[in-house]
DNA sequence: AACGATTCTCAGCGAGCTCACAGCAAGGGC
DNA sequence: GCCCTTGCTGTGAGCTCGCTGAGAATCGTT
């Protein structure tokens, strides 16, 4: 009746059993803190990641690496994001590229970050949004586009999402979710059937300086199950003392 | 009854899966900014492009590039544009030229400009704008006259541009926009059904040193609506935290 | 020089969103 | 059943986002 699951995306995002990575992935930032959060989270969701400090070394690791597509902080001593670019394209290194920038950075060159298909973060992120972004963009790059990779779209059970538009689906009637109830739906549905802790939701849903209490996110599946999980079978399921899973109930 | 939604052009806007570029063009100028801002975008836009510094550079590239149009800087040290023109037409080197002009240049200078079916384009530019100029005069040079590439008319529902005369009709209706308005909705247009975000919308809409807030977007997207947004179904709809869409409704 | 059109900023509003808190409900060990 | 822990959810304060009216500055035209 109603299918189990689909990944729309093909990879497994726990990447620990992938025999070929989604992609390669160069991180670029002078903080060491956001190149560790960054590097561990995109190779735990199945990217193969190799890191630079600045803006040199970017260059170096870049020519020899190769990376599909480049995660990189703007503001940087020495030389800065877009002379990066610049330089690289200039050698005919054509990866997108999606920009760390700062929220509160008093009106700074946060022009033309999005001209060639690329995109931008702002400072603090959270990795939901990095990821999300990362895949958004190498969608559009994507050489095969009737690829499966192509699509925006997850799926599971009755419930419907489109990472585009941010828009949800219930049983094929649209329901709308505020952005933060849209990350937490997202993340369970690019992880169907896996056990969730309260932790790992605040670290992946929630921005990385965040220090709130781990309360918001029952809150948050409340107001998700309000939404979403009103007729049988329900699909969000507690774990007590352990986390919540999205998956078809057992009996 | 009304239809979905129509490509006047038949390349694809996000460039990525081109099989044939559309077409191949040589980008001029001195400033290496510049020449970045236009190739990136221009890539994008599906095009093929090469670039150079100056003048005597830009006559080499051109003489093996063969390229079917160029975008080229008026005012450069060393050889200018004029010149370089010139001597390209003396080697029997008859493609089209989009010229990229400042402002305050004199009236007479430009006016020859445009006689030869050249175009130009005053600095700083929006890139909405230097695409428009090259595909129109790419259209009015392209081979056979009845090829779709030679329409300058863009539909959706029941609005209607012409980017020619940068007329626009609602429902068969003439309504009159400032060139802002015009070059906004042309946008949206031209991406039926795609989401734009404001920064994108800014990046491609706005002259590329404009360092306003993205609030413009906000009031330009309003004065649309008042002119043009004003039956159902609706079709200029606001995705609260993502962007604006230009599409029909959903459920 | 004067006029209207246009561009852009700013501020106020209202709706919606985030999060904390606290009281209540449910689960589970005994 | 009793009690303690854990999770659920109603309430509300403070905030953010997007829309719009008003107006200053600039542009283009007559």
């Amino acid at each position: 009746m109603t299918s189990q699951q689909t990944f729309s995306h093909s990879y497994d995002a726990w990447g620990m059993t992938r025999a070929t990575p989604e992609a390669r992935l160069l991180v670029v930032d002078d903080e060491p803190n956001i190149v560790d959060l960054l590097a561990t989270s995109l190779r735990f969701a199945g990217f193969e990641v190799a890191t630079a400090a600045n803006g040199s070394e970017a260059l170096r690791v870049a020519s020899s690496f190769k990376p599909d597509l480049l995660v990189l902080d703007v503001m940087m001593p020495g030389i800065d994001g877009f002379t990066v670019v610049r330089r690289l394209r200039q050698d005919g290194f054509n990866a997108p590229v999606v920009f760390l920038t700062a929220k509160d950075a008093t009106e700074d060159k946060v022009t033309g970050l999005t001209l060639g298909g690329d995109d931008y973060v702002t400072k603090p992120f959270s990795l939901e949004e990095v990821i999300a972004r990362i895949r958004a963009v190498l969608r559009r790059f994507a050489e095969r586009p009737s690829d499966e990779l192509r699509t925006s779209r997850l799926e599971f059970a009755d419930l419907e999402l489109d990472e585009d538009t941010h828009e949800v689906w219930k049983n094929g009637r649209l329901v709308s979710l505020s952005p933060t109830e849209f990350k937490l739906l997202r993340y369970f549905m690019q992880n169907p059937g896996r056990v969730l802790s309260k932790a790992q939701i605040l670290d992946h849903v929630w921005h990385y300086d965040f220090n709130g209490e781990a309360n918001v996110v029952e809150s948050y599946v409340s107001y998700l199950r309000r939404k979403l999980d009103t007729s049988e079978p329900r699909l969000l399921h507690t774990l007590r003392g352990v986390g919540y899973v999205l998956r078809q109930p057992r009996r």
